[in-house]
DNA sequence: GAGTGGTCTAGACCACCCT
DNA sequence: GGGTGGTCTAGACCACTCA
């Protein structure tokens, strides 16, 4: 991964360090319009083409701010972000060295309900193919999903088996998509919900909520709760 | 933002367009190896340069997988990844339109807890800052803040004033940091917390965890506990 | 050993956007 | 209008890794 360079020439990693030295030790404080790229090239004794591969990951790190005529300005409070791999669930459960086990628990045809169709802008009488199952770590409930496929959208799942493994697996094969909406939030578990996941009810849930979409159409939407004590690592 | 190509030129855009839509039509199935970048510029005629880009953004989105002698493989199941921007309370809350407040509830320096310490490696007898406080929308209890500071690594800490402002706000603008872990979970309000945030007793509130690290030491640890109801949004 | 991606140079044109 | 960043070309050397 890490990539050495050759002699001692200065590499673009090599630039981004110097500038983010500089910025955390005040000497370009926030609000600072750094020198342009051409002499910054020349201080470092790079092309500009460096110093703009450097300057762009600042700029998506979230640390300056580009604009053309402008300059390159170091942001106030560095807006910054973290990634996570967006939950899979048998890959979470294996990495975790834990044996991935699933269950089936229900499966029906049905018009999206309302709060569906108003939330995804669905229209309101299409039909849904509705999902419910349990993932489950070393034969413990881990994981309860609870999920929507828009019929019109993806009409092979009503062909496809999921007596033995999830939708979600089914779909991110089988199916293309261009975008992804993802919430979380806690919830109290029902008792229904407590009793598969093997809690109590009222006990606290992570949720995860995902909206799949194909060029602005919904593909699926689904609820996963996990069960309590269940953490959500990222990293910035 | 958009940039158009100036004239009928390859963009690395459009060189990334034209792979994602081979892709997502199996024309390059999961696991094809793709044709060296040299092939791909020659057939698109542009240079290996701009290939180079392109590839190399899809590998950061996760949907192929590099390596030197290898080549460029198609991912089987796209590891898709989301990012969302670290919650900084005082932005979300006047992001959403409401008016920020702020109420310190307790301050007083002690030893590091044994959990703090096994958790962080800190030594077990650190002096530390330890703060509590209440983010407030539009007057309303809104996040609950349990924050630990590291007297050695940040002495200044012990000058500040954080009467009318969060200690949040405070670290951000003074204290450089080179590492962010998060982490996300529910957890049940205590009475003590419930009270503070105007919840009830039990209820499921949304969590998020933060360590922030200078050169691997820890700076801060802080505890955000938000108020039931509470969604974070993420895109991907 | 040899092929593939990783990176740099040197130079160019252009789009955007502030003044 | 003019300066700054955005992107492309053409060519080169090298590092890594697989066979």
């Amino acid at each position: 991964m890490a990539v050495l360079p050759k002699r001692d020439q200065i590499g673009y990693r090599k630039v981004k360090e110097i500038v983010m030295a500089r910025i955390r030790s005040r000497h370009w404080p926030p609000d600072t319009i750094l020198p342009g790229e051409a002499d910054l090239a020349a201080e470092l004794s790079c092309t500009r083409t460096t110093v703009n591969r450097a300057m762009q990951e600042l700029a998506e790190d979230g640390i300056v701010e580009r604009k053309r005529k402008a300059g390159t300005r170091v942001l106030p409070t560095p807006v910054r972000q973290a990634r996570f791999t967006i939950p899979q669930v048998r890959t979470d459960i294996e990495g975790a060295g834990a044996d991935y086990g699933y269950r089936l628990l229900s499966r029906d045809v049905a018009a999206a309900p309302g709060w569906l169709a108003a939330r995804t802008g669905l229209a309101a009488r299409s039909r849904m193919l509705h999902l419910t199952c349990l993932h489950l770590a070393d034969g413990a409930p881990f994981q309860l999903e609870d999920r929507w496929v828009d019929v019109a959208a993806v009409p092979a799942i009503l062909d496809a088996d999921f007596d033995t493994s999830g939708p979600g697996e089914w779909l991110v094969r089988e199916v293309p998509y261009t975008d992804i909406d993802v919430a979380f939030f806690a919830a109290s578990l029902s008792a229904a919900q407590a009793a598969r996941l093997g809690a109590a009810p009222g006990d606290a849930s992570f949720v995860a909520e995902r909206m799949t979409w194909l060029e602005g159409d919904l593909v699926t939407f689904v609820t996963l709760n996990f069960r309590p004590g269940h953490r959500m690592q990222a990293t910035g």
